[in-house]
DNA sequence: CTGAAAGCGCTAACAT
DNA sequence: ATGTTAGCGCTTTCAG
């Protein structure tokens, strides 16, 4: 058992009180004292049980965050952007991953909240039908959704706005000259955002007079199959331009054209949706229409802490939700249109 | 307020002492009372409070976990392996990054100690020196190291043998026919892995009668400069292989030889460490030297448990160190050497 | 099988 | 400026 603030006070000759205060109103205790005190600290070790002081204080300055997985680096980065943030403003985080099971969503919250977190930080499946939302709701503990942008303006989010940022990189291919552009996207069910930029590329489509194309869902792993790929082989049935509704879904895209004997872009033009760093980083660059994950991550934590410190005395502004500005990132995997 | 046991036990009408014991033990309590006492749990939707509980008990079941940052994958994945594994455990994770600075790790376990973890996981810059460790080691917490491999023996770490992984690598480009072999590495004093990886490099060019050359050591975010490939400009000057510590080094590398008007892998061949699973997904796809990233996290946290456990009834067996098997990825990105 | 009571470490009134 | 005291939610003897 590490030492108490009882022994400090016990070796210091002072009462619990007293260490107490030092630790938390350092100004209120006299020099000497403080001097006591610290050595007694020091020579003991001594170092604040968080859970006495939550026990009492009813708050933890812990943030849980729950997200899908850490295997798509958006998450990795999201989350990076959270603990900087949360590290900067005295909160710790407690970290979970669903692997995109909705039960585990639930369970991971129940445990979150046992912990006493003050909020929640996480990204569902589906934001306008989500049980461990309406939990949350009903339990009235603050928390602020990612990637989510929820119909409900009442619950917090911070994203891109995902329909947008479709319609924009879509009409990107189309200036290129683009026509049939079809798009490739992770189960619909899955994904509120899928279907967000899926309604996107519609619109794209439309403005410009063009007719959407059955979008192609897959599972997430896209493993070795190149079966959804098949129709491709026929140039006249293939689409000049993908577009993908994740960067990871692009990369399996391209080795499985690749796969197919199918050249980026000479062959097909691939575009892609989160703008991972990493896809500046190969040849030809990934086209993607970038979203700042771990910018987001900041700001849903500081969102979050304005809404845990609503109303106490040095409590930040009004949480809000954020729609954080997208980008069009042009890249190699991307070419005119050569009919 | 959310409820608490006594609010339960007074609803149920018991005592707290029978829903305490309906939460740990259901089995010494009476069904019918049992009844009562969960429709009064459902009633209220209470749930514990395991601030309350860790301070009775002790322990928090809840291990804390430091890595230098999320953006590199291999941390990401190995965090996911840790969360995966704690989460079958029973076990919570509190996650912390340091940006590799090493005044933060010691804040970091710090803060985690005083949220009272049972045991931490963590990566540090150089095992065989580190305040963090002794400090770990002098409080009696239980922590296992991963991707590190301490000297002291007494150090629990979970790892692949970097030196023999890198000779490994080293020796498929000799295989290959490549003599000039040179290794470029993050800075050896942020990380004692690069050091291991540069003496298995050593170790196999003088194994095979070749001189080793001089490595290039760069800051870690390889930024647009190219000054460090400059000599690579002359065909005779530049090596035939470059052996890169880390697959976002490699990454780097090979953007800025492209940048360089060089092509990899026909004027010059390119091999990594770690085996991002992004990696395998681009053309050419990045030979490498594989650690099983998830794996580690996923060993690295049950022996914390075992650890942690040690002599408790259900106690896992005697925690040890691991060391995980490599493998040699090969790949587009090098070539068989041609004069 | 159940209850009463003590105490884990800490903080916040309330006194002095 | 400092001490006294009560109590946050929970578990665990000890009695019955």
């Amino acid at each position: 058992m590490p030492p108490s603030i009882k022994q400090v006070a016990q070796q210091a000759g002072v009462s619990t009180a007293t260490v107490s205060r030092l630790l938390n109103k350092p100004e209120s205790v006299s020099s000497d004292t403080a001097d006591k005190i610290n050595q007694a600290i020091a020579a003991l070790g001594f170092r604040p049980n968080f859970n006495g002081r939550n026990l009492r204080a009813g708050r933890s300055r812990t943030v849980g965050v729950v997200v899908p997985t850490l295997s798509n680096t958006v998450f990795a980065q999201c989350l990076q952007g959270i603990e900087l943030a949360a590290r900067s403003l005295d909160y710790s985080v407690m970290f979970t991953a669903t692997e995109y099971r909705q039960e585990d969503e639930a369970a991971a919250v129940d445990l979150l909240l046992s912990h006493r977190v003050d909020g929640v930080i996480l990204t569902v499946a589906d934001a306008s039908a989500s049980a461990t939302l309406d939990v949350l709701d009903s339990e009235r503990i603050p928390y602020v959704l990612t990637y989510n942008q929820p119909q409900q303006a009442s619950r917090l989010s911070v994203s891109v706005d995902n329909r947008a940022a479709a319609r924009d990189a879509v009409a990107h291919l189309i200036a290129l000259g683009h026509t049939r552009i079809q798009m490739l996207s992770g189960y619909f069910h899955a994904s509120d955002r899928a279907i967000q930029r899926y309604q996107g590329y519609v619109d794209a489509m439309r403005e410009h007079g063009l007719t959407p194309l059955t979008p192609i869902e897959v599972p997430r792993h896209t493993g070795l199959g190149v079966d959804y790929l098949q129709s491709f082989a026929d140039p006249q049935q293939r689409p000049s331009a993908l577009f993908c509704s994740n960067d990871l879904l692009a990369f399996a895209a391209m080795r499985d054209l690749r796969a197919l004997g199918l050249r980026v872009p000479q062959d097909i033009s691939v575009m892609g949706f989160d703008g991972i760093p990493l896809g500046e980083m190969m040849s030809p660059v990934l086209a993607s229409a970038v979203q700042p994950s771990e910018q987001i991550g900041e700001v849903a934590l500081r969102t979050l802490v304005a809404a845990i410190e609503q109303g106490s005395p040095d409590g930040a502004g009004q949480p809000a939700s954020s729609i954080l500005a997208h980008a069009i990132r042009h890249g190699g995997s991307v070419q005119i249109f050569v009919p």
